[in-house]
DNA sequence: ACAAAAGTGTTTGGAGTACACCCATGA
DNA sequence: TCATGGGTGTACTCCAAACACTTTTGT
């Protein structure tokens, strides 16, 4: 079978992937290099990929996630298309698909999906050629970035803001296993642009039902110790 | 131009179009007869189209509205993308596809809309070869759709449930410019799956401030007169 | 002993919910 | 005069927000 029955060069998915480093929001972002005549150009793009021709949008962006992380249930979530003919109009973008590709590309239409991993689960295959590192959602306006995956960034984040206030549970994805609550709130806080009072964060939690206290405490800080708390169902 | 360079026949939009009676959620759909070998074979589809190459996914999508409604300004949001290799395989759809566009047709990634329209500008171009109608919500899942349009559907109910739920403001685009507060709080209940207290919903409204109230009742019912109410802003 | 963060209660205002009767109008 | 929907007020509950001090632990 040729690359041409097998990919479906019109059509790909994006992930932009969240992490959380109990301070900060952060993106999983790949360096790209462009090899132009004399010198080469660099900067950052998004895990993703053109779909191939007999999987579905689901099953293209769980391929990048695994590929990338080697990570199974993972958090996942479409939420936008973008498909503008200018997204695919910088030579600079089109040489690079065109070499990675081996494909004459038109015009890319891209679903771009959500994903949330707990940033310690750092088990990336963060060896082949494509290295992939996490980036402060801060500094990303700053970075040059591939295509339009600036934008997309963006809306995702929005996105992900409106569904973490819908359901709180998706939190969880992004907290390591045993969590504290000043963890969780400054989660909580980063998320939704706040700054929440402590006892009365205290006082939400508590009516979480699946949120429950563990028999221990953190380890290793300068000061009394937070108890541990774990997430449930 | 070639139509192999206008069209793009890889990704086309479709637009879920509600709107409402006063009494129920409707969706516009257009009949589609398919000329088999003996007989033909009749189905409702989504107003959509394939992208041409020099427009955007927007673009697409209110071109199809006006082409349709013959409307400017409608409420129009993208919600999802449905993309699975299995939405056209069905022979009927490939044969009516490549009949309409006389172009071959491989897989179609479609990118959905919700609009919403007031339903008494019935100033639909309901004239050419398209007949559009309005069909109650209720009464789909018992009619024979075209590809995945049933899904699309009910994903586009619910999308729209969530973003009126957050943002009241979009129930206006459905009622006429001049309302009861029953018609309202009917759309309100049908929307959100409630049967809500007439007294409360009035104090509810009250504090809306956009809601304002005319000096001008109902005319032509058999009982008193509601007051009515215009959207302002 | 001190620095640094953990943990804990009470009060107040606003929003949602439950609930029943009189009013205006056309037929 | 009757049938049909229009329009109105009060009491209770629950949730969100404001607000300050004591406890624990490592250095």
């Amino acid at each position: 079978m040729s690359n041409e029955n097998t990919y479906n060069p019109h059509v790909s998915v994006d992930c932009v992937v969240f992490g959380f480093d109990s301070d900060n929001l952060k993106v999983l972002l790949i360096e790209r290099t462009i090899k132009e005549q004399n010198e080469s150009y660099n900067d950052k793009k998004l895990p993703g990929s053109i779909i191939l021709n007999d999987e579905n949008l689901d099953e293209a962006a769980s391929r990048v996630l695994t590929e990338l992380t080697g990570l199974k249930n993972i958090y996942l979530s479409q939420f936008r298309s973008f498909g503008g003919p200018e997204r695919t109009k910088n030579p600079r973008d089109i040489l690079w698909l065109e070499n990675t590709t081996q494909l004459k590309i038109g015009r890319i239409v891209t679903v771009a999906y959500v994903a949330l991993i707990k940033i310690d689960r750092k088990i990336l295959s963060n060896s082949e050629e494509t290295s992939a590192n996490w980036y402060d959602l801060n500094d990303v306006t700053k970075m040059k970035m591939a295509f339009d995956h600036a934008d997309i960034i963006n809306r995702g984040l929005e996105y992900i803001r409106h569904r973490m206030d819908i359901e709180p549970h998706l939190l969880f994805e992004l907290l390591p296993r045993k969590f504290t609550i000043s963890q969780l709130r400054t989660l909580y806080d980063t998320v939704h642009q706040t700054r929440s009072d402590v006892r009365n964060f205290q006082k939400k939690v508590a009516q979480w039902s699946y949120v429950v206290a563990l028999e221990e405490l953190e380890e290793g800080v300068p000061h009394r110790a937070a108890r541990l708390y774990k997430y449930k169902k």
